[in-house]
DNA sequence: GTCACTAGAATATGATCAAATTATCCAGTG
DNA sequence: CACTGGATAATTTGATCATATTCTAGTGAC
């Protein structure tokens, strides 16, 4: 009789027909990417089983991908956390995106349809509705998303993923920054972007989109560099 | 008696102080790098536990890790295989690395201590040793460890983490490519890059390098484009 | 300040359930 | 009578959990 209890065994007590560690991995990875996870901040598996409800091993996994992506960091002492990032990381960060996100941007201005425009400025214009409003969660959501959906129109998967991950390198750090200067003076050249990918102007596009990068990048950097300053 | 059996529990086995999923996680990526696993081959993961002669949960991390760095995918219905890259994504690789590496070349000259270059130009001359032999694997191993040892040598973590990434989704296809065409005319732009390297000329280190990738991943597209010449 | 001990967290295993692929069989047709 | 097509059964493989084991770090005594 209890030989066949209810030791479960799998899956789906939700509705979705992801298996967990999918849908534990998209969990955590919004966590850090919208800056819920703050940066030295340890990552404790049991935590995370608390915290979002599930068993050991999908949450293992999760950590294992997020670790892989960067998005974590091994303490060496089977630790993990969330990586805490020097400026000279962010230069990195910043080279990569400067020469990655014009190149998508250019492509997407070539392939998007006038759905992918709309979309976009939708996006877009809720974003601004964040800022004014002051809401820090939904202006670093709405951001990444922008960019995203760029990056799906640019149909290079391989380009692509090597953007989203940065992005999850740098979101705890962004959160900070955010956090500390308020909503305002953010950049947004995403106006311009789009006025340029309207007219089919590609080269304009990559231009206001390097812009928009350097621009938010490089406040990270100074905020970072002037916290620790020296080495 | 037997309650208290040899259970085990834990690793160590060998020697090493590294947990088991770190170990496995390297065998199979080495697998994946030089080409013991072919492109399109299913990766099972009881057939990985018997042929690395590991547990269950070990040979999991290590293949969601390697999932996440795209040198495995997902085959949507909880299958995993080796990806089958298309010349799309060979031109996006091309790209990509031929923005990397240069760039990586570029820092690593400026900082390389005599001990470097003695250690690049060793490995050069087994890599020549290995080609003129006929021995593909050795060959593949060796370039790796090159252009890996140039990466270390830039000091950027995450830009070198961003190229190790590309060899990892590359890597198959590269052996199946060699395999057909042989180690004879195969890229060798390493002289010119040592000697540049050694007169502290990054620019044309850089080119060198540029070349070498160039005309190497080349081939590789131009193979891809014609074994699977329709859309 | 060093060392032993303890508490807590991570690693790894095997058992068990679920799903997908493969193999098998039967019916209907040329 | 041989052959194709579809449905069902069997096997293989993946997903998840509970638990045992081991390591790390923190605590207190000497």
């Amino acid at each position: 009789m209890n030989k066949s209890a209810k030791i479960s065994g799998q899956q789906d007590s939700g509705r979705t027909g992801l298996p967990a560690h999918e849908v534990i991995y998209r969990q955590l990875r919004d966590l850090v990417l919208f800056g819920d996870l703050a940066p030295g901040q340890p990552v404790t598996i049991q935590g995370l089983t608390a915290r979002l409800d599930a068993g050991m091993t999908p949450v293992r996994e999760a950590i294992r991908r997020l670790t892989a992506e960067g998005a974590l960091e091994f303490q060496g002492n089977r630790r993990v956390c969330v990586p805490l990032l020097s400026a000279d990381n962010i230069s990195e960060i910043i080279l990569a995106r400067q020469w990655l996100d014009p190149h998508l941007t250019l492509r997407a201005t070539e392939r998007a349809s006038l759905e992918d425009l709309e979309r976009l400025t939708a996006l877009d214009e809720t974003l601004d509705a964040a800022i004014t409003k002051g809401d820090l969660r939904a202006y670093l959501e709405l951001n990444y998303r922008f960019h995203k959906h760029l990056y799906d129109i640019a149909d290079a998967p391989i380009l692509a993923n090597l953007a989203e991950g940065l992005w999850l390198r740098f979101g705890p750090s962004l959160r900070v920054v955010c956090g500390r200067m308020g909503t305002q003076n953010l950049p947004d050249k995403h106006k311009d972007m789009l006025d340029a990918m309207h007219a089919r102007d590609a080269e304009s596009a990559a231009r206001a989109i390097r812009e928009d990068v350097i621009q938010g990048m490089e406040q990270v950097r100074q905020s970072l560099e002037s916290s620790s300053p020296a080495h």
